[in-house]
RNA sequence: GGGGGCGUAGUUCAGUUGGUUAGAACGCCGGCCUGUCACGCCGGAGGUCGCGGGUUCGAGUCCCGUCGCUCCCGCCA
C-alpha cells in the first residue's frame, strides 16, 4: 500500500517500525516546540512535523506535508541526532527518527502558490495569508515583533507606566489626516472618527492625574499606502507631566536598544546623536537623513550669485551633490528624469574629467573660482537651484536616490539620531496660512514665544523625531499646557473661536482647570520591526495587511452593504455610481 | 490627483524584426524507486496570452481605450 493509498485512514499498519529521517530541524522553532520536517518520501511525500515539547525525546503532534498535502501525526524514537548541518535551507541531516505510529490527519488541496518561491504577486500571498505566513521569514517576523512589544510593555511598566486605553471611536478631526468616518444607528447622519492617534486623551490623562501614561495603541488614517506606510497603524504612545527631554529620549532608547539587543543581537550604542532639523534639512535635505553614506548636500548659493547662469544668479537657493564618480550624459539624462518625477524643472550638471579635460556640462557658465570651490577631478556635481524648501527636498530626494543607485549605503551599519527643533509651523501655499508642522498642540520653545507675532515661520517647537536608517521611528513634543497660549497658537493656525469652542473646547476647558505641563512621544511599532527585520515592506510586520489600495484581498473588505444597513444609518450613497460597489 | 513598472499554465518566468500545434522550471495527475534530504526516473493533464476595440493576409508581439496590481510624487496635524 503506498502513501497515497492510505490518504484518509492511518497508516499505522505500513509504517510501524520504519526509520525514516527528518529533514530538518528549525533551531530556531526548537524552544517552541515548533515544526520539523520529516521525510517521508519513500512513501510519497515529506512531512513537517510538530514535535510536542514536552516530549523533547519523541516526535509526537500534527504535521503539515512540505508540500502542504497531508497532516500527518506521528509517534516515535529519536534514534540519531547529528549537529551537522548538510543543507543550509533545511537544516538537513539533524535527527532522525524511529516511526511507530503514524496517521494521517486531514490533507490539503493543491497550493496557489509554493512556498519556497521569491517574488510571488503580492494580492495572492495576501489572499492566501494563512499560507504565506507559513514562511520562514514571515514566522519570523510576526515572533519576533511579538517580541519586541513584549520588550516594551515590560520597560514601560518598569519605569512605572500607567497603560490605559483610549476610545476607538471618536471626534473628526478635520485637521491632519483624513478621517475613517463611522456613522452610527443611534444618531443618524452623526459620525464617529477612528483615532489618528490618542493626541488629545493622553492629554487629558495627564491633566487627570496619570502622569506617566502609556498606550500601545491602534491609529487609523485614510490616506495613500506606501511600502512603509500604513492606514491602521500601531504606536506606543507616552505621555508624561513635567517632560523632560533627556527623560523621554533615555526611555526610549532603553526600549530600541534593549529589542535591538535581544531580537537581533546587535548592540546600539546609546544615546543616540543628536541633530537640529535645520543640519538635517541644509547637510541632508531631509527630516528624517539615512545616515548610513554621506555624499551630503552643500551650498553654492552666494558662490553663485554673481553667475551668468541666470537660473544660479536669481535663485533663492542653490546647493548640489558630489558624486565621486565621472557619470555619463545617459546616467545624467536618467537623473534628471527622474527629479523631473519629484517636481524638479531641471538637474544642471558638471562633470569633472579625471584626465583633465575641461569640464563638461554648465561649466562655462560659471567661473574658475565657482569651478575650484564645487568640483574635484573625477566627480560629477549635480545642482538644484530654486526655493529653498524645494531645493532641499529635490537634492534630499536624488542623494537617497544616489545612495541606492550607486550602493553607496552601508547595509550593515545601524544608524539611529535624534532630529530635534522642529519649525513650528509651515506656510500652506495652496490656503495661503500657516499649518502645524507637527500638531496644533505643540508647545513652541521659549526664545520663540516671542516670534508668534513678529515671525510665525520662524519659530521652533519642542519636537523630536526618531530616526534609524532613515526611516521615522518615533516623534513627539512638550505641548501647550497654557489655555491662552493654545488659543493664540489655534488663532495662527486660522481656527475661528467658534471653531476652537466647537473642536477643541474640551481640551480648553481642560486646560483651564490646572494643566501641568506635558509632552510625550509615540513609536510606530509596525515602523520599528520593518527596521528591526530589514523588511523592504511594511506589510511584512503584520499578520493581515492590507493591499497599496486599502482593500483586504483575503475578506475582500471593505464591502457595499446594503440598503436596510444605509437606511438605518440614514446614509445615501450618492459618489459616482460606477466607483460604487454593488453589495455582495 | 499625477508619474514609472507589471499583467502569458496553479506559481515564477521566457517568448527573437508581427508568422505554423505559445515554451521552461516548480507545482498537479499516473507509473517506477527501501536511505532520501530542492530525491531520482518515465509518462500525462493544464493557457479566453487581464479585458474591449483597432491596424494587418496574420497580433502574446504594433496602436487606442479600459481594469487590476505594484513602486513613487502629492497627501500622511
Amino acid at each position: 500500500m503506498s502513501w497515497r493509498d492510505a490518504i484518509g485512514s492511518s497508516l499505522t499498519t505500513a509504517d510501524v517500525g520504519r526509520t525514516v529521517t527528518l529533514a530538518g530541524w528549525v533551531a530556531r522553532r526548537r524552544d517552541h516546540g515548533g515544526l520539523i520536517f520529516v521525510d517521508l518520501r519513500d512513501q510519497g511525500g515529506v512531512a513537517q512535523l510538530v514535535i510536542n515539547p514536552e516530549r523533547s525525546q519523541a516526535a509526537a503532534g500534527a504535521a503539515h506535508d512540505l508540500r502542504n498535502e497531508f497532516v500527518v501525526r506521528a509517534r516515535g524514537e529519536v534514534v540519531r541526532r547529528s549537529e551537522e548541518t548538510v543543507n543550509p535551507r533545511m537544516a538537513t541531516g539533524e535527527i532522525e527518527v524511529q516511526v511507530d505510529e503514524l496517521e494521517v490527519i486531514s490533507r490539503s488541496t493543491p497550493l496557489p502558490f509554493q512556498l519556497d518561491e521569491e517574488g510571488v504577486d503580492e494580492t495572492l500571498r495576501i489572499r492566501y495569508r494563512w499560507l504565506d505566513l507559513r514562511r520562514d521569514r514571515l514566522q519570523r517576523n510576526i515572533r519576533t515583533r511579538a517580541r519586541a512589544v513584549s520588550i516594551i510593555r515590560q520597560e514601560m511598566e518598569a519605569a512605572g507606566f500607567v497603560d490605559i486605553e483610549t476610545p476607538i471611536m471618536g471626534k473628526p478631526t478635520p485637521e491632519g489626516a483624513r478621517d475613517f468616518l463611522i456613522p452610527t444607528r443611534l444618531q443618524p447622519g452623526r459620525f464617529f472618527a477612528l483615532p489618528q492617534s490618542p493626541q488629545i486623551y493622553k492629554q487629558l490623562l495627564v491633566i487627570s492625574g496619570f502622569e506617566r501614561y502609556y498606550q500601545i495603541a491602534r491609529c487609523f488614517r485614510d490616506e495613500d499606502l506606501r511600502a512603509d506606510r500604513l492606514q491602521e497603524l500601531t504606536q506606543l504612545d507616552v505621555e508624561i507631566a513635567f517632560p523632560d527631554v533627556d527623560e523621554l529620549f533615555e526611555l526610549i532608547e532603553r526600549i530600541v536598544a534593549r529589542i535591538w539587543r535581544e531580537c537581533r543581537d546587535v548592540e546600539l550604542e546609546t544615546p543616540f546623536p543628536r541633530m537640529p532639523w535645520e543640519e538635517a534639512d541644509r547637510r541632508y535635505g531631509s527630516d528624517k537623513p539615512d545616515l548610513r553614506f554621506g555624499l551630503e548636500i552643500e551650498d553654492a548659493t552666494e558662490l553663485t550669485r554673481e553667475s551668468e547662469f541666470g537660473v544660479f544668479a536669481n535663485a533663492e537657493t542653490v546647493r548640489y551633490l558630489r558624486v565621486e564618480r565621472e557619470l555619463s550624459r545617459g546616467e545624467i539624462a536618467k537623473l534628471e528624469e527622474v527629479a523631473k518625477g519629484w517636481g524638479a524643472k531641471g538637474l544642471a550638471s558638471i562633470v569633472f574629467r579625471a584626465d583633465g579635460e575641461p569640464p563638461a556640462g554648465i561649466a562655462k557658465f560659471l567661473s574658475p573660482a565657482v569651478l575650484a570651490a564645487v568640483g574635484r577631478p573625477g566627480t560629477t556635481v549635480l545642482f538644484g537651484a530654486g526655493d529653498r524648501a524645494e531645493v532641499s527636498r529635490i537634492l534630499g530626494f536624488l542623494r537617497l536616490h544616489l545612495g541606492r543607485e550607486l550602493g553607496l549605503v552601508d547595509e550593515t551599519a545601524w544608524r539611529f539620531v535624534w532630529i530635534t527643533d522642529f519649525p513650528m509651523l509651515k506656510w500652506d501655499t495652496e490656503l495661503e496660512r500657516w499649518d502645524a508642522e507637527h500638531h496644533p498642540f505643540t508647545r513652541p520653545n521659549d526664545e520663540s514665544l516671542a516670534l508668534l507675532d513678529s515671525d510665525p515661520g520662524a519659530a521652533k517647537a519642542i519636537a523630536y523625531d526618531l530616526v534609524g536608517n532613515g526611516l521615522e521611528l518615533a516623534g513627539g513634543s512638550f505641548r501647550i499646557h497654557e489655555p491662552e497660549l493654545q488659543k493664540k497658537v489655534f488663532d495662527l493656525l486660522r481656527i475661528t473661536p467658534d471653531e476652537q469652542i466647537a473642536k477643541f473646547g474640551f481640551l480648553l476647558d481642560a486646560l483651564s482647570m490646572g494643566a501641568p505641563p506635558h509632552g510625550g512621544i509615540a513609536s510606530g511599532i509596525d515602523r520599528l520591526c520593518m527596521a528591526l527585520l530589514d523588511e523592504p515592506f511594511i506589510r511584512d510586520t503584520l499578520a493581515f495587511p492590507k493591499n497599496q489600495g486599502g482593500v483586504d484581498p483575503m475578506s475582500g473588505a471593505p464591502t457595499a452593504v446594503t440598503e436596510e444597513q444605509l437606511g438605518e444609518l440614514g446614509i445615501d450613497v450618492v459618489a459616482d455610481s460606477e466607483q460604487v460597489a454593488e453589495p455582495s
